[in-house]
DNA sequence: GATGAATGAGCTTTCATTCAT
DNA sequence: AATGAATGAAAGCTCATTCAT
C-alpha cells in the first residue's frame, strides 16, 4: 500500500467520520425542535460552525434528514430480516421483533423521533418514497406474524389483527419520545414488560 | 325580546359560527400538513379566502391553534371529570376513560392530531402553558387509576404503572392519526377491542 | 322656500357639519400619531365608527389630510393677506404677522402640527403642490418684510435675512408642537414675548 | 502581534466599518423619506443590496434607528458635557452650546433630522426611553444656563425662560432640515449670526 | 349612514442556499 | 474546511379600500 493511497484512505475515512458526527448532531437537533422548525443555522451552531459551512458536507437540509433516516432504516431492516429469517414460531418471532425494536430505539433515538414525527410529511416527496415502502413492509411483516399466530392457535382470534398491529406500532415507536438511555429501565427491561403486557392480553388462555 | 336585541344576538351568533367554521378548516389543514409547515395562505385557501382575510377573524396563526387546542382540551376534561367524579371502581373507571378518549378522538380528530404532533413544541411558549398543565393532570389521573387498581388487587402488581401509563397514552392519542370516522370500526368498537387487549393483559387472572 | 328645499339645505348643512367634525377628529389623531403611522381604523375609532364607514364621507385617507391642510392654509392666507394689504410699516407688519401666526396656531393646532411634520413628504405628490406653492409665497412675504425693514433702517443690515426668515419660520410653526391653549400663556402673550425676543434680543441693555 | 490576532482585528474592524456605512445610508434615507414611510427595501436599495441582506447586519429596522440615534446622542452629550464642565459664564456657555449644536448638526445632519421628526413617536417604546431622558437633560441644561444668566444680570428678566428655551431648541434642531454643508454659510457662521440675533435682537439700536 | 366581511398589495422578517476568499 | 456576506423566495401580518346589506 503506497503512502499516497493510505492518505487518500485516511482522508476519506476522516471525511466519513466527520459526516457521521455532523449527522448525529443534526439528528439530535431535528428530533428536539422538529425538522421544519429547525434552521440550518441552528444545526450548524450545534456543530460549532457557521450556517454556510454545512454545505461543504451536505447538499441541502433535506439531504441531511435523508441520510439520517435511511441509515436508521437500513440498520433496522437488517435486524428485522435476521429475525424473520430464523424460522422461529409466531410467539418467538413476536418477542424477538419487539426486542429488536427497542434495541434500535436505544441506538438511534433521535432518528426514530424524526421518523415518527416527520415521515408522514416527508413521504409526499418522491425522494422519500422509501419511507412509504418501509411502512408497507413493516405492516406486512407484523400482520404476517399476527395472522400466523392466530392460525397456529397461539393468539386470540376475536381481536382485529389490523387494530393490534396499529397499537403495537404506535407504542413501540412513540417510546422513542420518552425513552432515556440513562433511566432506571434499560431497553431490554422495557421490552420484557411490554411483551408481558401485550402477550398475556392477546394469548389464548 | 326587542328587535334590536335579537339583531345583536343573531349577529354575535353568526360571527361565532363563522369563527367555528374557520377553526374547523384550519384544524384540518394544520393536522394534515403540520402546524409549522402550514402557511396562513394555505389555511385561507382551504376556507376560500385570501390570506389577509383571516386576520379579520383571528389575531395570528398562533391564536388559531390556541383556540383549537383549548376548545378541545376543555371538552376533554369535562368528560374526564365526569367519569372520575362518578365513584366507579378502578376497572370501570379505566374502561370509561378509554371510551371517552376514543369518543373525543371521534369528535375532535384534527385537534387531537395537532395536540399529538405539536404540543411538545408549542408548550415551550408561556401562552401554551396550559398544555403542560393538562399533560400533568393527565398523568396524575391515569396513575391514580392504575395504582388504585393495583392496590385493590384488580391490576397486576408486577408491571411498572409508569410504563403502562405511557403505553396507554401513546396508543390512545396516536389513534387519531389513523382513525377515520367512516371506517368499518366505530369509536366504540375500537374502544372495546382496545380495552379487551389491554385489560386482559394487566388484570390478575 | 319650499319645505323640500329646506330639507335639502338642512341635510347639506348637516352633512357639512358631520364632515367638519370628522375632519377635526382625524386632524387630532394624525397630529398625535403622525399621518403615515395612523391607520384609518384609528381615525374611525376616535370618531366611534368602523373603518369602512369613513369612506361614506371621504374618498381616501389622503383626501382627509388634503382637506385639513387646505382649510388651514386658506384661513391662514386670508389673515396674512389682510395684514400685508394694510399699508403698515415693516416693523408693524412683522409684529402683526407674528400675532396672526400664533392666533392661527391657537385655532388650528392639529393642522399646524400635521403641516409641520408631513408637508415636506406630502408635497412630492402633485395633489399637494399647493403646499410647495404656499411655502414659496410664505418665503417671499417674509423676505419682503425683512428686506424692507433693512432698507428702511429699522432692521439690522449685518444679518442674513434668509437666515432670519428660516429661524422665524421654524420657531413659529414648531410652537404648535408644544402649545396648549389651556396653559398659563395665551397666544397673544406668547406672541408678545416672541416679538420682544426677536426684535430686541435677550441681553440686558 | 500574531497574524491570527491581526486577522481577527481587521475582520472586526471591517465589519464595524461596513455597519457604519450601512447606518449612514439608512440615516440618509430615513431622514429624507421619514422612518415610518421608508421601507427596508428602500434602505437596502440605497446600499445596493436586497432587502433580506440587511438582516445579516441588523436585527430589525428598529435597531437601525436605535443605533443611529444613540450614536448621535452619545457624541452630542460628550460635547455638551465638555462645555458645561468648563466653568464659563452664562453668556459664554450659551454661545459655546450653540456652536456645539451647529457643529453636531454639521456632522450628523441625517440623525438630527430623524431625531427631530421621529423621537416623539419612538419615545413611547421602552427601547427608546433614552430619548425622553435626553430631552429632560437637555431642558435642564438650557434652563440652568438661562436662569443663571438672568440671576447674573446678563439676560433680561422680563422674558419667560421656559419660552426662550423652547424657541432656541426648536430653531437649533430644525436647522438640520435645511442646512446643507456645501452652502455658502458654514456651520460656524450660522452659529455666529444666530447668537447675534438671539442675544441682541434684529432691531437697529 | 353605517356595518362587517373581504380584498390584495405591500410590509418586515426569516431562512435555505451560494460563493468568493 | 470553514467563513462571512449576500441572495431571493416566501412567510406572517397590516392596512387602505370596496361593497353588499
Amino acid at each position: 500500500m503506497s503512502p499516497r493511497r493510505r492518505d487518500a484512505e485516511s482522508t476519506a475515512a476522516a471525511r466519513a467520520e466527520r459526516r457521521a458526527e455532523l449527522l448525529a448532531t443534526a439528528a439530535e437537533v431535528f428530533a428536539s425542535r422538529g425538522y421544519a422548525a429547525t434552521t440550518v443555522r441552528e444545526v450548524a451552531e450545534a456543530a460549532d460552525m457557521l450556517g454556510g459551512s454545512l454545505y461543504y458536507h451536505f447538499d441541502s437540509k433535506e439531504s441531511m434528514v435523508d441520510e439520517i433516516l435511511s441509515a436508521f432504516l437500513t440498520e433496522l431492516w437488517a435486524a428485522y430480516d435476521k429475525v424473520t429469517g430464523s424460522g422461529l414460531g409466531a410467539r418467538e418471532t413476536f418477542e424477538a421483533l419487539i426486542v429488536e425494536s427497542f434495541r434500535t430505539i436505544h441506538r438511534h433515538r433521535p432518528a426514530v423521533v424524526i421518523y415518527q414525527n416527520e415521515s408522514k410529511h416527508l413521504a409526499t416527496s418522491p425522494r422519500f418514497s422509501y419511507l412509504t415502502e418501509s411502512q408497507r413492509r413493516f405492516r406486512e411483516m407484523w400482520l404476517a406474524v399476527l395472522d400466523r399466530g392466530v392460525t397456529d392457535g397461539v393468539f386470540r382470534a376475536d381481536l382485529d389483527t389490523g387494530l393490534i398491529y396499529r397499537f403495537i406500532r404506535d407504542t413501540v415507536w412513540l417510546a422513542a419520545s420518552w425513552y432515556r438511555g440513562d433511566g432506571r429501565l434499560p431497553a431490554e427491561e422495557i421490552a420484557r414488560q411490554y411483551i408481558a403486557m401485550v402477550l398475556e392480553g392477546i394469548l389464548t388462555t
